[in-house]
DNA sequence: GATGAATGAGGCTTCATTCAT
DNA sequence: CATGAATGAAGCCTCATTCAT
């Protein structure tokens, strides 16, 4: 097929690392817009290759399965996730305000992006959602703040699940256009965690500033591109 | 038209109306076992005919869609549940202790139906949960509580979303056999109701009776013919 | 079915001939109607059954096929069209002018009447049509006048083809609600017979009085009870 | 992407674009045959398939449904007919002959081509009949000939109409095998346009010259592998 | 005779997957 | 590697027909 094209085999080799990491990428942008718009059950190939604009064949280079490029979104999106919601969390502040901050950082991000907020409102805890990040990047966080006695002792599976099904229903009705108390959510979520009412919605009251993504952002550049096609 | 022969007419409506309902009952019932073993998305139409021995085209006489015999069920299990929880809630308890014994009987009700576990973990909102039952059930109830000052204030579709999110997860978890603590559970949405942990810890742990299903229970029988089938 | 009814064998008989027949009339005209809204190919038995008003299987005692029940409502159709053509003949003027008054007063019935129009135009020459009409009311009518130097020598065969299928092309213009001219319609065919220009637009100008259907017609009541339903 | 190695693409694509077409007049020179033999209504899209020899899935790569391969077939046909009729008609000659030596040459391709004829015959108005080929090749030829004086007025729509279904009942004849008087039917077409009777009958007489049809004419290949598999 | 529930063959359509170029 | 035509299995839906009551 290169047959003819007088290039050193190095070349052509990183050349096609090159290209095929980036068609890659645009398969796994392409799936996050069909998956938010669609969901798992609504989405074909053919969507996804449509809107990468690369053939059928190719497809099936990179992944088997719908499920596999939804696995990769999801990679893709932790790496984003991770950057931004770690800059909205001062690792300082007591464990209760760092959960708030983070829950609240993360609901933001999702309005703010309405890309994100519809892919993950759509595929549910088949998304990638706050209790992997949490669990992902600050292990052990929530019962090293159970010895600790900052928060009342709960089973972490329990309070992961509660966190992940409930930010997933907050973001459901956010996508519907429903109005949505997210402090209240917050605030609910930090009694589970053993704390006092009035504490609770104190905390979640705190003031929070909007997470930044880069100039970069995957996440930024696809939510333009999708919005632009709406 | 058949004047002067009273009777046959009757007669032949009768027995065409039994044989119609049964027919109808045994769709729904085959629909309750394939949507818990394959959810929604995995069921089609076959599966259902096939399971209810009954042809193709015998299902478009009832219904026009999977959702629609989906919907159907919903209905018969919503009869079963409020039968069989409405016996294991006292109505002159005080409002946290009905809501814990109302969650608690729930998932016991699926601990002890394999069919329904599965059914209401695999449909997730999708199946009658809890909160349906609730509202239906005793509509008005949370909010009056938190007037009367038994419950913090809470927005009360929160309530509802994070009950009804919290005990899919829970039974998601004992459908795949983990061990599962309900009291904690329970518990926590005591809290979040605004008990104080102490006090939702303590409610959630009072005893409570597991509900007995009739002995002409629908879903009693289907459980046994499916599990039977396994 | 009947066992119980204590009436005499002949009794029982008359009266079920006279069922019989109007079961089967109620057929012939709910199928003209469906017939006329759908055409052949766009109608099924139970859109018959459901505009009848009678069972599913009730058809089947009278009918084999869908055909076969437009069998019989040409039937109908002839002999009520047998009644409304006639009387606009004059049998005593000149072979032009009964071509001339006859095509045209055919026409003025579909005009005047929706259902039998839209029957026609739908059905082509499936219905029932003036060329039908034509040789069976007057067999060897064309030819005598052809041998009595009336009209021009042309094989019989091709003038009551041009005749029935230019007629029908004529219903379908109307059906679709375009302005149709009858007259020049009515005036080619005259020159087909042999007349000269002048001669053919003459006689097919000349005034016609629409035909009258009788109060019982079932025609008429169809069209009503049709156009009702429209 | 292939910018380096620039032949292959355009290789690679003017290959698929070759097989492309050639898959698509494959199917429509299927769905003739099929149209020919059960016309419109008794043709399903299973039929064209197996008589292309392709898979149900191709069928979808190129049409929609049964209707638009008829669409795609009657373009194929007039693309012929163009080609053969408009050999046998002398553009000098007066519009009369004009009219004969065409509808003439477009029965006498029906009766050496039987697929063609079957076809047209089968399908009637739904065929591309002599009446599209004249407007389509020869628009505002009739009415400027009734302008000239050549013919007699008469609306443009009543004479296409006329032609068309006229030549459509001719074929039909012709493929019930009856003996047709072609001559007798185009000196009618030419009387209603307004020649007189021995006039149109000594045009309509004039000896034509039978189109002939090209090597390559898809036609004639078509009507070889049907007629052998007759 | 009338009824309408049940049937299943037949046609439609989608879509994951393969493969020659 | 990329392409996209071809494939056929799998679902969907309609409707003529049968048959017990």
């Amino acid at each position: 097929m290169t047959k003819g094209c007088p290039n050193s085999l190095d070349h052509r080799t990183r050349i096609g690392q090159t290209r095929r990491e980036k068609t890659r990428e645009r398969l796994c942008e392409a799936a996050i817009m069909v998956f938010a718009e669609r969901g798992l059950n609504g989405t074909v190939i053919d969507h996804v290759v449509r809107q990468a604009g690369v053939s059928r064949g190719t497809f099936y280079n990179y992944f088997d399965t719908i499920e596999d490029v939804l696995d990769a979104a999801r990679v893709v999106l932790k790496r984003e996730l991770v950057l931004l919601v770690k800059d909205s969390v001062d690792f300082d502040r007591p464990p209760a305000e760092r959960v708030a901050f983070g829950l609240r950082a993360f609901i933001e991000v999702a309005r703010q992006n309405k890309l994100f907020l519809e892919f993950s409102a759509r595929l549910g805890h088949q998304s990638y959602s706050f209790s992997n990040l949490l669990k992902e990047t600050a292990p052990g966080f929530v019962s090293s703040a159970i010895e600790a006695g900052e928060f009342r002792p709960i089973p972490e599976g329990l309070i992961f699940d509660l966190m992940e099904s409930g930010a997933i229903s907050v973001l459901r009705r956010l996508m519907n256009g429903e109005a949505v108390d997210v402090a209240a959510f917050v605030a609910a979520m930090l009694r589970v965690l053993g704390l006092s009412y009035e504490a609770s919605v104190a905390i979640a009251a705190l003031p929070v500033e909007a997470p930044q993504p880069a100039e970069d952002s995957l996440l930024l550049r696809a939510n333009a591109t999708w919005s632009a096609s709406q």
